[in-house]
DNA sequence: GAATTTCTGATTTACGTACCTCAGAACTCG
DNA sequence: CGAGTTCTGAGGTACGTAAATCAGAAATTC
């Protein structure tokens, strides 16, 4: 059977309270017998069994997670997946608390990040706003030992020790060749929308996007970004417009939120071939666009994906264990008609 | 504090013994009373702490995993997977055995499987041969409480719990899509790889992808599928020969495995355009080829995802607990060069 | 109403590790 | 060589749950 720590004692010729001094880094072992105990374990492959040394420790993992009180659809599965993982982890001595901030509101993020410290949790999982405020308060929880990891939006040049958010340079270089390559020789130019330019997210997809463009389909002309301030209503108005103003407009990319609106400008669109649309996030409105060919294609960040990273990785950085890269790697889901979920 | 079985029995009157009968559903505790403990359950919102019942019951997870003895980019890293997930699996009371059985044998399958339910393991996990034979010896192991998971390629009609694979007719229409888009309105025929027809897999995908060229890019010709036998001087060959013959050659779908012979043969294939190519299972050989725009897409299955998947659904079912369903539906995941991992 | 059966409570041990105390052995230093 | 320090062993309790035993209470049967 699975070798324990009095097995490793026997084997040693060693008191058990010798194996715990070695195995937990303690003091008031002689060298020589610090190496006999690791002799040991390496003979006969002991491993600890975290399980019950997380029961003995009387451990509970606690974490916070500070989310921006956004009603849009990513939001509100994110939170549903903080929630959700918070229902299970309490059979597994997990603690989760969710706090709400006003959206893109600094110094409520400052705050709230002081404010989680307090409480002194084994780690803070929180959506970025990258300002230097923000920074500071991020590196403020890492200095008490508190595991500090971004979700969604990143926070550069902190101290925190994951981002489980995809990276938005890659999704726009993404979205800018699947529209480029999809309008093939097809003439007109091309539109891209973003919620705010303010917002990093939206800021670097149209980088990313920009570049491609730039690159591969140099003779393609952009137009200026429109900014429809995630709301599906304005959204809608600029779509509306654009179309009558560019009657040969031949695609539209999306890089935030609010497509609704972009959906319903498609729908009364009228007569002609309608322009190849590549959008951000597979909600209810998206998906049932996408199956209805009103738009060619979604890229996707999956929340419950980035919520459950999040948590492995806060937990490993409690235990101070690895985790498996790969897993923690968020991926940029592109959906096309044929392969939704 | 979180409550515990003392506090529940504390709360509704009665001893430890009793509430231990009613959260294991043990008989000998009366209607009255077990309601009494359900309804103290209830107030103090307690539940149970899996690591220490774990602990408790001496419960050690046993998983059998069985491979094809195949020797092609992605089987190794299917290997490597479990081989990592059985040594992180060691701190967490879980015994994962590898067995290899030699590829596309169904009666040393069948084989494998009837000597893994032997040992009584709580679960099986192997890749499917679609096969009666198979059928009938996974529902063997089911019959004897066996949680069985097929991983890769799926068994039809049989009693697993789940399958942790991806659904090759979206594939492979989804390779149809980027293709048949791709290419626009570029002229000339479309050349469909295989390495076998036999194998479930790749034919499913093959249906897939011929299925959306017929209702989307009717006009376009399909050549007829050449089976490459996954192996790269067999693949090379066939694709060089299809390259004489057919100059005009628009674009590529391989559904199967041997892509470096793919690869290489495009590499020499010399002045003109080259063909549109959509291959499947991001490897070194297809990463670089895609870095190096020598093909256009990768359509991939995670074989880390696939493995973990297929743990944590056999470790739910030996528990009798729920899986987080979004989290085991495998994805196609679809790389251009844009968003290399 | 006695005998039998079924239920219930109290108590105990176990799982594998952490961590504490205490006593005694083995060193070190002057 | 004695005093002090540093190591080591022995033994215990604790974590939260499972599961066993045994005795007593309640219900059922004859």
């Amino acid at each position: 059977m699975k070798p324990t720590v009095h097995d490793i004692a026997a084997h040693a010729g060693v008191s058990l309270a010798t194996v715990d001094r070695v195995l937990n880094g303690r003091a008031g072992v002689r060298p020589a017998t610090r190496e006999k105990v690791e002799a040991a374990i390496e003979a006969l492959g002991f491993v600890r069994d975290v399980a019950a040394a997380n029961l003995a420790k009387g451990r509970v993992y606690s974490f916070v997670f500070i989310l921006p009180a956004n009603d849009n659809s990513f939001m509100q599965a994110l939170r549903a997946e903080v929630q959700a993982a918070a229902e299970r982890g309490r059979r597994e001595r997990m603690s989760l608390v969710m706090r709400d901030v006003p959206a893109f509101d600094i110094a409520a993020l400052v705050a709230a990040l002081d404010d989680a410290g307090r409480d002194r949790p084994d780690g803070v999982a929180f959506v970025a706003i990258d300002a230097p405020e923000v920074r500071a308060a991020a590196d403020r929880l890492v200095e008490q030992g508190i595991a500090v990891v971004t979700l969604v939006s990143d926070l550069s040049g902190s101290r925190r020790v994951h981002f489980a958010g995809i990276d938005n340079i890659a999704a726009g270089r993404t979205a800018g060749t699947l529209l480029g390559r999809f309008l093939g020789g097809r003439p007109g130019p091309v539109l891209p929308l973003a919620g705010s330019l303010m917002v990093r997210d939206h800021r670097e997809r149209l980088e990313g996007f920009g570049s491609v463009m730039a690159e591969r389909f140099a003779a393609r002309a952009i137009l200026p970004v429109l900014e429809g301030r995630d709301d599906p209503v304005e959204t809608g108005r600029l779509v509306q417009e654009a179309l009558l103003a560019h009657p040969d407009l031949a695609g539209i990319y999306s890089a935030g939120a609010g497509n609704r609106g972009l959906i319903r400008a498609l729908q009364a669109g009228g007569s002609g071939v309608r322009p190849v649309v590549i959008v951000h996030e597979l909600t209810g409105a998206t998906r049932d666009a996408l199956a209805q060919d009103l738009i060619d294609g979604v890229l996707n960040q999956d929340a419950g994906h980035e919520v459950r990273s999040a948590i492995r990785v806060l937990k490993a950085e409690t235990d101070r264990s690895a985790v498996v890269a790969a897993q923690e790697r968020i991926r940029i889901d592109i959906f096309l008609k044929d392969n939704l979920p």
